[in-house]
RNA sequence: GGGGCUGUGGGCCAGCUUGGUAAGCUUUCAGGUUUGGGACCUGACGACCCCGGUUCAAAUCCGGGCAGCCCCA
């Protein structure tokens, strides 16, 4: 290894070796620690957790604009809240952390996600068409045992999320609720992160456990593989029937409420943050998440020092002041170490100053995705948060060019076999999403390696011919890729 | 779930075949010198994943565990 590939910075290139260039660029610039002794739970660093709070916090400001409101719920369910729904119990129990106290007879369990904890007592707070819509969401860490391998902050055993649990008169109201869910998934991950996603209604076998329909936003990964982002549940009555939770509508006429649940992963989808936008460098943070906006690298030596630092103050001030995160590395290192770091971290821009700026009354101003250099009069500073909005701007349509052109129509088996050798999607013409579908499904899983994920949510696609694997009438258009 | 590989100072790793004083680079700390793209000099701190077995003697061989990575399902 030579001394320049031993420094701090990436060793391998993100196109050539996806995996472990992920795996560095979380640890080098301090995303996480992986280093904790237990299997699947990484701890996240200040650079990792104050993107995260960031990201949270933008996702519940839309959460609350669109009528939500907060709560907090223990973090422990009892076993027979589980066992009130079927078909969640059935689909939960493998992935349950059991805690070895009991309360009586009643296993403990680390919550693997809220339904079970949330139902019970939206029965005892919704009485009246009144109460309804309860919109309530929950930041939480929840648990559980993946069998599959785990990967930091792909496929964690912990993981860091955001539920919303919805309640309505009728079904009508709830399916609304799901679109508005897939417009907030649109607003925040891709309109403010730069993550494309497909909105996809998951088959019929692959839906949330105990819920009508699922449907799932895919982002891909620049392997090739997609990963799960928000997903959004018609639950329908079951776990309203399952937990009895009726309200009375204006006649007095009793009835069991409508739910839909949402659950958008921030640790998750930080993963995919990272993924979609860092390079050889490092990360690239999107403007409106990166804890530092803005670095300003003061250039000094020992004679003007403190003139430098006191000008590198007044600008970090000014900067301040226009409501941006800004920082000055005034450290001793060398200003190309500093460099270094902060481009590893992904900090969107960054100010030189030294002699000459001070000189001409202008700033060096660095863009980390571009890797230009520019002047900028100070008393154009403003511009700044102007830039930052290109700057998120650019990422995204450089990241909504990735799925350009991965999309293949598929008319064989083999095609699909080489497309998702491509690490590409294949786009097929398939029986059937309901049960009919599954050995079908089963057969691309087994033979060909990837996975059925579903149908567009939002755009009907009418199938024509026969089903790629069976050779029945194929019902639907559904995307196979491989998965997380 | 199956297979393969790996585990040595904070980080990257050599040593393991053939058992016998654990090497190097980097980081960190102290001092000096320097500061416009990963500077240099001097000195110091710091390690064999865990449990058991074989042996006079185990980083090394054997068994088990734990953790990580990769491939497959």
């Amino acid at each position: 290894m030579s001394k320049k590939q031993n420094k701090e910075g990436l060793n391998v290139k993100k196109q050539e070796n996806f995996s472990e260039w992920y795996t560095q660029v979380l640890e080098k610039a301090e995303v996480v620690d992986l280093r904790y002794n237990v299997k699947g739970f990484e701890v996240i660093r200040p650079w990792g957790a104050m993107i995260i709070e960031i990201m949270f916090k933008l996702y519940e400001e839309e959460l609350k604009k669109q009528g939500h409101k907060p709560v907090i719920f223990p973090t422990l369910i009892p076993e027979e809240n589980f066992k009130k729904e079927s078909s969640h119990v059935k689909g939960f129990t493998p992935e349950v952390f059991w805690l070895q106290k009991t309360q009586g007879d009643n296993k403990l369990a680390l919550r693997p996600t809220s339904e079970t904890a949330f139902y019970q007592m939206y029965a005892l707070w919704i009485r009246s068409h009144r109460d309804l819509p309860l919109k309530l969401y929950q930041r939480a860490n929840i648990f559980r045992y993946d069998t599959k391998a785990t990967r930091p902050l792909i496929r964690a055993r912990e993981f860091h999320w955001i539920e919303a649990h919805n309640c309505f008169a009728t079904k009508k109201q709830a399916e609304s609720q799901v679109q508005e869910d897939i417009g907030m998934t649109e607003t925040i991950m891709h309109q403010k992160f730069g993550i494309y996603f497909l909105a996809m209604k998951r088959p019929k076998w692959d839906k949330f456990a105990g819920a009508e329909y699922t449907i799932c936003s895919d982002v891909l990964m620049p392997d090739g593989k997609f990963i799960q982002q928000p997903s959004t549940h018609l639950l329908g009555q079951h776990f309203s029937k399952a937990f009895n939770v009726k309200f009375k509508d204006e006649s007095g006429k009793e009835d069991y409420v409508w739910q839909t649940c949402y659950g958008p992963g921030i640790s998750r989808m930080l993963a995919s943050v990272i993924s979609v936008h860092g390079d050889d460098d490092g990360l690239i943070m999107p403007f409106c998440i990166s804890p530092v906006q803005v670095i300003i690298i003061p250039i000094f030596n020992k004679e003007n020092k403190n003139k430098i630092l006191k000008e590198a103050e007044k600008i970090n001030e000014k900067i301040k002041s226009f409501g941006l995160k800004t920082e000055i590395d005034a450290g001793e290192k060398r200003p190309g170490e500093k460099y270094h770091e902060w481009e590893l971290k992904g900090v969107p821009f960054r100010l030189e100053i030294g002699e000459r700026e001070l000189k001409e009354k202008k700033l060096t101003l660095f863009t980390r995705d571009t890797k230009t250099k520019e002047n900028i009069q100070i008393k154009n500073l403003s511009e700044i948060k102007k830039l930052g909005q290109e700057f998120d701007e650019r990422l995204k349509i450089k990241a909504d060019k990735f799925i350009k052109g991965k999309i293949i129509n598929c008319e064989t088996k083999q095609k699909i076999k080489d497309t998702i050798k491509n690490k590409k999607i294949a786009r097929i013409n398939f029986c059937s999403v309901d049960r009919h579908g599954e050995k079908c499904a089963e057969f691309i899983e087994k033979e060909l390696g990837a996975e059925v994920r579903g149908v567009l949510a939002n755009k009907r696609e009418k199938a024509k011919g026969k089903c790629v694997i069976c050779g029945k009438t194929a019902k639907e258009i559904v995307y196979v890729g491989r998965g997380y």
